[in-house]
DNA sequence: ATGTTGACGCTTGTCGGACAAGTGGATAGG
DNA sequence: CCTATCCACTTGTCCGACAAGCGTCAACAT
């Protein structure tokens, strides 16, 4: 069959390369939980072999997928997964991805926003029925807040995001949880250095507070189409 | 006002880091298109006043983000962004995320799941007003082929991924597609590591078909319900 | 004249040692 | 018992050196 996977094949590998590998292999077959010191680099370099350099490229790579944190005097540790240090890396390559867009530079902040759309409307209704008192409560508490910023002229970038990550918090989808958040902040930069001119805050604020309204109506086609109005 | 970004604030900023900083902004201010050679690391290291060592290390980070690529005699280039290498890492994190859910090792794949079925099931009616007879064309030549493999006992895999990147291409959203791929890959290689036992390829094979039936037939309903049930 | 081969310079890859900077615990002093 | 200091250990940074891979160009052979 198709067994072309011939793609990036590296003959004769490179040794910070192996010792990348070497390391994961060390954390994933040995079950090591965030926070589990590994050996010290010396040791590592003793153990494998190979120079101090190497063993410190290996982890400077690994770190910078949050994989592994260094911590300067104490050690190299497991690192708690994140989507955190893909981010940077997403707005980055996300500024000006394909050649022939250049002169459409909020084309990418569009699709982002359009996925993030799908995403919240179509998981809304879950997440209405996941809802408890609570969370209704919560989420008021976060619109007065918006509120409050926004008569006093201010933003409130923070509410915003914490509103989303409410919103569908019971639904227990971490995953998704991240991926919203990792959206949120890649709109909330890419707008912010594209189009500076944000938003009235006090429409923003009226819309997450109609949103709120809804689901506190139990009103599911209300509750989507206000969160559809949103974007 | 909530100005609580202070998440990973770095007092005394780590000299590789900084050089990681300022080969980014090099790159980004430049508008240094792919395949586009940088400095070689001597150069760089003389002109920001540190050690190779430390240029080497910010490269090797920005590398294991698929920001450069250096190749071995040659130089340092500007690599053409890509979710692949992030996808290892993707995997790699995915495997156990967090520590209360050892029990329940397929979470995150049906977590994965989830999210896939909402972006398409919630984009599956767009695509179908996307969608010109050419593309219901070269999605039914898809099935065909997986109604082949199917015969032979065989699975498609690739067939699998390229029939819903087909599916979703006419909606121009890149960053999408992106998405997509990289969530089919994560649930294809954790599916596979925990659950070995695929589906019945046939039974698959007709899922697919019935989606380009229904995409054929205009029948935007049928067509969602099919979707939802593939999932 | 043309094709081949070899040397040379440039680049990244790896090594070893050295010292600075930061951390945490042991230890001596109050 | 509490406190301050010292010390072992770790990561961070630097320097110099050599190996390995690549491209160019000149000298050579045909």
């Amino acid at each position: 069959m198709s067994e072309k996977l011939i793609t990036t094949l590296r003959r004769p590998k490179l040794l910070h390369e192996s010792v990348q590998e070497s390391l994961k292999a060390y954390i994933a077959e040995n079950g090591l939980e965030p926070g589990t010191a590994l050996p010290a680099e010396g040791d590592l370099a003793l153990q494998l072999g190979v120079s101090r350099g190497s063993v410190r490229e290996a982890i400077r790579a690994l770190e910078s997928l949050g994989i592994v944190e260094s911590r300067r005097g104490i050690g190299v540790f497991v690192a708690a997964f994140s989507f955190a240090p893909l981010l940077d890396n997403l707005v980055f390559g996300l500024r000006e991805s394909p050649f022939d867009t250049g002169r459409d530079p909020g084309r990418e902040v569009a699709e982002v926003l359009q996925i993030r759309r799908v995403l919240e409307v179509g998981l809304v209704a879950e997440a209405l029925q996941a809802a408890t008192p609570d969370d209704i409560d919560a989420l008021r508490a976060i619109t007065d807040r918006m509120r409050a910023s926004a008569l006093k002229g201010e933003s409130f970038a923070a509410e915003d995001q914490l509103f989303h990550q409410t919103l569908f918090r019971k639904l227990g989808n971490v995953t998704l949880l991240q991926l919203l958040d990792v959206f949120w902040m890649a709109f909330f930069k890419a707008s912010h250095d594209i189009t500076l001119a944000n938003n009235d805050p006090m429409a923003t604020w009226r819309d997450h507070d109609a949103i709120v309204d809804a689901l506190a109506a139990g009103d599911i086609d209300g509750l989507r189409t206000r969160l559809d109005l949103h974007y």
